[in-house]
DNA sequence: ATCAATGCAAATAATTTGCAAAAAG
DNA sequence: CTTTTTGCAAATTATTTGCATTGAT
């Protein structure tokens, strides 16, 4: 965990060594907080959390030090549809996992399907191609849903979101 | 293929009439489009080409009627990160398509990879959920880039596109 | 008649950008 | 010193919405 985390700066410190970009407090205080966190997020909340850090960070630094972390493999962009975008910090550890979104409570879980990964080599690179990534999310309904007519996690007072 | 159309046509009427809807002259230039078209379009190259049956069709009208036929499922939305939304006519015929999008063209491919079709509803099923839909993508590299260092269908002057 | 649907123009909201000032190396 | 980075506020841009009017049934 800890020994993680070091990683995780190394490879960051790294980065902006290679690209002779600098480190500075906002940057720190950003990865800081997304080295730390394993739930997906918001820019925004990203910012809220990291201006607890260091309150000078400004939404702006937030959106331009994003996409350093998303290149160098340290973050993901989740896109399912909504007006933002989420961010995954999991996929540092486990770089193949996929997503499935439940249409009853709005729920994230991730999940591996060792299964499938070379079915779906083989037929891409029939077609001339070779994977760089890969993206599956599964929309579904949770059993409890269906049987008892709620869902356990669905935060209460908040309407049943629907694709 | 005519046949193909007239089923569609069936679809949207009978989906009108439930609703209580009225099937009007912008809707039925936007449809015309969208069922005889079977490449992904934008929502404004939508709003271009249904201009052309009737001149009268504005942007708000083909953004009101895109999720009507998306709720029939004659339509289906893709999201690849950008700031726009792609649609995709062609899952009324094949619901479960997958894409490829290639890192050096932009091209996005439409492929079937029947596999991973039971692995995964095994693996959701095993969390509690049902799958409702699934999406996937891959993002790859032409062969073809990768050793000639060019991509035959790159649209010659525009920039490589990444991620 | 009645109520849904339209076009228009204004509103929304996430993300991006220009720029002068501040900080890193 | 030199060059990058920042915060701020303004700009951007796809999509949505309010409203008076038009059109379908």
């Amino acid at each position: 965990m800890g020994v993680l985390r070091r990683q995780y700066w190394d490879q960051f410190n790294d980065f902006l060594a290679r690209k002779r970009l600098r480190m500075t407090a906002q940057r720190q205080a950003i990865a800081d907080v997304v080295f730390r966190t394993n739930q997906h997020f918001t820019a925004d909340q990203l910012w809220a959390w990291s201006r607890r850090r260091a309150k000078s960070v400004s939404r702006a630094t937030v959106y331009r030090t994003l996409p350093l972390l998303i290149e160098i493999g340290l973050v993901r962009e989740l896109d399912f549809g909504k007006d933002y975008k989420l961010y995954d910090p999991n996929y540092i550890d486990r770089p193949d996992h996929n997503h499935v979104i439940c249409l009853d409570c709005g729920r994230i879980l991730e999940f591996d399907c060792p299964g499938i990964e070379s079915p779906i080599g083989q037929t891409v690179r029939r077609l001339g191609f070779s994977v760089n990534a890969r993206r599956l999310q599964i929309t579904a309904t949770c059993e409890q849903f269906r049987t008892t007519g709620a869902c356990p996690h669905r935060p209460p007072g908040r309407p049943v979101p629907r694709s």
